[in-house]
DNA sequence: ATCCATACTGGAAACGTTTCCAGTAGTCGC
DNA sequence: GCGACTACTGGAAACGTTTCCAGTATGGAT
C-alpha cells in the first residue's frame, strides 16, 4: 500500500530536477553519467513506475485501443480479440474492451465512453456498418478506426471476408451435392449485415442454377423455440434436405436440435455452418463450414489502425477481404443417386478459395 | 476530424469560467438557471465530451479495471470476461484486457503496464497464486485485486471452485461406474495449480476406494503428439477404461483423438472433462464434465474488487468457492456387469453439488 | 443606511508528466 | 585569454480536469 511515488520523489531522492529524471528514464535527452546512475538507482529503490495518465494527458496519446464486439461468447470474436491483442501488444498498445450485445444503443454508449478515455484508435464490429451512429461518433471525434467482419457497401475501413461469395460457394457445394432445396437459418438477421449477405449469396447460387429459392428461417434467440420452428419448416417444406446456418454456433445448435427431432445428420439432413470455429472440426460428425481467418481479421484491423495512428490519419476507407475456404465435413451429405461419382467426390472434399481475396489491395 | 473540444471551449462559448462549466456538467455545485442553459447548450453545440484522462489524473481514479487471463481461446475465460464486463459496466468501470499466454514473464510484464495505466483494481488468473511476482506487484502498488479460478493455499482474495472436491466427485463417479483404473490428462500442469489440484482430488478418491492410482499423462501442447501418447498409454496400461481431462477443451481433443485411434467413446473408453463449457453438451456424445459457473466467477470477482475500491481497501484475503455440479453425459460409460443396476443408474445421471460451497462466507 | 447571510462565479492550484528554454559549466580553437 | 561551442541542468508551462477559495451581487433584517 505504498503511497504513489512520482517523478518528483525520484528527483528529490536523486538530487536533481524532474526534467532530468524524465530525460534519463525516457532516454530522451542528455544526462551526465553521474546523475544518470543516481536517477536510475533512486527509481529502482523507490519502485517508481510512470503514471501513464499524466503521460498520456501531456503527450495526447493514450496508447490504448478501443475494441467493441457484439458478443464475447461466440468464439469468432474471442479469436479476433486475441488477434487484436497480439498486434496491439507488439506495437505497445493496450486494449480497452467493451461488448455491445448486438444492440445499437449499447454500441453507441460504449463507444462514447471509450472515446472519453481518449483511445488512440478503435477496432470494432457494428450492427449496421452503412448507417451507424457509432461510426459517426468515431469520425466526429477524429478517432481512427477499422471495422472487422463487417462488409459495408459504403467506403469504410474494414477487414472481413466476402460473405456473398462465400455463401455462393456454399450454395454451389450444396447444389453439386444434389440438394435441390435448402433453408437458411439465421439469428440476429436485423443486426447483422453478414447474415443478410450470406443469405443473398446462397440465393444467388440457387437462382443461377435455376433452383428453388432457399427458405429463410429467422430465429430470434437460441432457445427451444428452434426445435418447434424446425419441425414446422420440415412440415411445410418436406423437400428441404440441407440447412445453412448463419454461423457455426448456430450450426452446432441446429445439429443438436436435429438429433432431438430424431433426424440424422447427414443422412436425413445436411448442415453447413459459417466461420470455421475450432470445435466445428472436433465434433462427430464434423460441421461443414466456411473457414474464415477470424484471428487475422482482428490483427489486420489492428495493424491498419495502428499504422494510421502513426501517420496521424485514418485507415483507407476500403474493405480488405481475407481469403476464406470451404471446409467440408461429416455434416454434409450427398443427395440423389443420379449424380456422377466424380461430382460427388468434388462436393465432398474440395476447398474453394476466394478468388477475389487474391486481388486485395492495401 | 474536429479539434479536441475542451471544457475551456465550452466556457468561452457559454461566456463563463471553466469552474462553472465543470459544476454544471457534473451537477456538483450551484449555478444559476441562466448560465446552466448556456453551458448545456454550448456543450451540446460543440459536441463536448469529457477527457477522462484529465479527470482521472485529477481525481486519482481511472474507473478502469485490469483483466488478465492466461488465454482467450478457452471459452471458460471468455465467459469470465463476459461476467466481469457485465459487473464492471454496471458499476461504470471500463475493462483493460491483457493475455499472459500461460507465461509468468508475460504475466508480470502485462500487469506492470496495466498498473501504469492507473487501473483502480484488477481481476486475474495467475499461473502460481501462492508465489506470484504478479500479485506482489499488485500489492506493492496498492491495487485491489481478486483472483478467479485460482485456488491459492495462502490467504488471498479469490473466487473459484474447490478443485479437489470437484475432482474427488469425478473420481467417485468413475468408481461407481466401475472404472478401476483411470488416467488424468493434463496440459499446462506446471502453470496451473488447478490441474494439479484436480489430479490430487482424483487420486484421493481412488486411494480411499483402495484402487490403483490414476495414471498421469502430461501433454505439453495439443498437437498430434496426443495421439501417440494415448496409444502408448493404452499399451502400457491396458486396464485404463476412463480418461479425466483437466479441462473441457482438452476433453474434446481427447475424444477426437480417440476416434482417430479407432476407440469408441464411451463403449471402449469413457471421457470426463472439467469446466462445463457450452459445447460440451451440444456434441454427440455429450461430454461428461464438472459444470462450473465461469461467468459468475468473473462477475463475483469484479464485484469484490469494485466493492473494495469503494471502501478504499482490498478484498478480504479469502477464497470464495462457488458451487459446482457434476454433469453426466454420453461420454461416460459403465464398466463391468457385476454392478447392481441402481448404482449404475446413479453414476449415469446424478448431480453432485459441492457441500462446501454452501459454507461460503463473504 | 448598514450589515450579513446567501447564491453564484471565476481565478488559480493541483494531479504527473513532457518539453521548451534559459542558464551554467567546461572545452576547444585561436 | 577570449569567444564560442558543447554538454548538461532545472524552472516553468502545458495537457484537461476538479475544487478550494476569494470575490461579487442580491436580498432581507436591523
Amino acid at each position: 500500500m505504498s503511497a504513489r511515488v512520482t517523478i518528483r520523489d525520484v528527483a528529490e531522492r536523486a538530487g536533481c530536477g524532474i526534467a532530468t529524471v524524465s530525460r534519463v528514464l525516457n532516454e530522451s535527452g542528455p544526462a551526465s553519467a553521474d546523475v544518470r546512475v543516481r536517477v536510475l538507482a533512486a527509481a529502482e529503490e523507490l519502485g517508481f513506475q510512470f503514471n501513464e495518465l499524466g503521460r498520456s494527458l501531456q503527450s495526447q496519446r493514450s496508447r490504448a485501443l478501443a475494441v467493441l464486439v457484439p458478443s464475447f461468447t461466440n468464439p469468432v470474436f474471442s479469436m479476433a480479440i486475441e488477434g487484436i491483442q497480439r498486434a496491439a501488444a507488439a506495437a505497445g498498445y493496450q486494449i480497452l474492451l467493451a461488448c455491445a450485445n448486438y444492440d445499437e444503443a449499447h454500441e453507441l454508449e460504449a463507444i462514447g465512453t471509450l472515446i472519453g478515455k481518449q483511445v488512440d484508435g478503435a477496432i470494432l464490429t457494428v450492427a449496421n456498418p452503412d448507417d451507424s451512429l457509432t461510426i459517426d461518433a468515431l469520425r466526429q471525434h477524429g478517432v481512427p478506426y477499422c471495422l472487422m467482419f463487417n462488409q459495408p457497401r459504403t467506403a469504410r475501413p474494414s477487414v472481413g471476408v466476402d460473405n456473398i461469395a462465400a455463401a455462393h460457394t456454399v450454395g454451389d457445394v450444396l447444389l453439386r451435392a444434389g440438394h435441390a432445396q435448402t433453408a437458411f437459418i439465421a439469428v440476429k438477421f436485423q443486426t447483422s449485415e453478414r447474415s443478410r449477405l450470406r443469405y443473398e449469396g446462397l440465393c444467388a447460387a440457387f437462382a443461377s442454377a435455376g433452383q428453388l429459392e432457399p427458405v429463410l428461417l429467422q430465429v430470434d434467440y437460441q432457445p427451444e423455440e428452434l426445435e418447434q420452428r424446425l419441425a414446422v419448416l420440415f412440415r411445410d417444406h418436406p423437400q428441404v434436405s440441407a440447412l445453412f446456418a448463419s454461423n457455426d454456433m448456430l450450426g452446432l445448435t441446429v445439429m443438436r436440435t436435429l438429433r432431438r427431432l430424431g433426424r440424422s445428420v447427414p443422412d436425413d439432413i445436411s448442415v453447413v455452418g459459417f466461420d470455421g470455429i475450432a470445435v466445428a472440426e472436433m465434433i462427430e460428425p464434423s460441421l461443414a463450414t466456411v473457414a474464415t481467418p477470424s484471428g487475422e481479421m482482428g490483427s489486420e484491423a489492428a495493424r491498419r489502425v495502428i499504422e494510421a495512428i502513426g501517420q496521424g490519419g485514418a485507415p483507407r476507407p476500403r474493405t480488405i477481404f481475407l481469403p476464406f475456404e470451404f471446409r467440408s465435413g461429416g455434416s454434409l451429405g450427398v443427395r440423389g443417386t443420379e449424380m456422377p461419382a466424380d461430382k460427388r467426390q468434388l462436393a465432398r472434399r474440395t476447398a474453394f478459395s476466394n478468388a477475389q481475396a487474391a486481388k486485395q489491395v492495401k
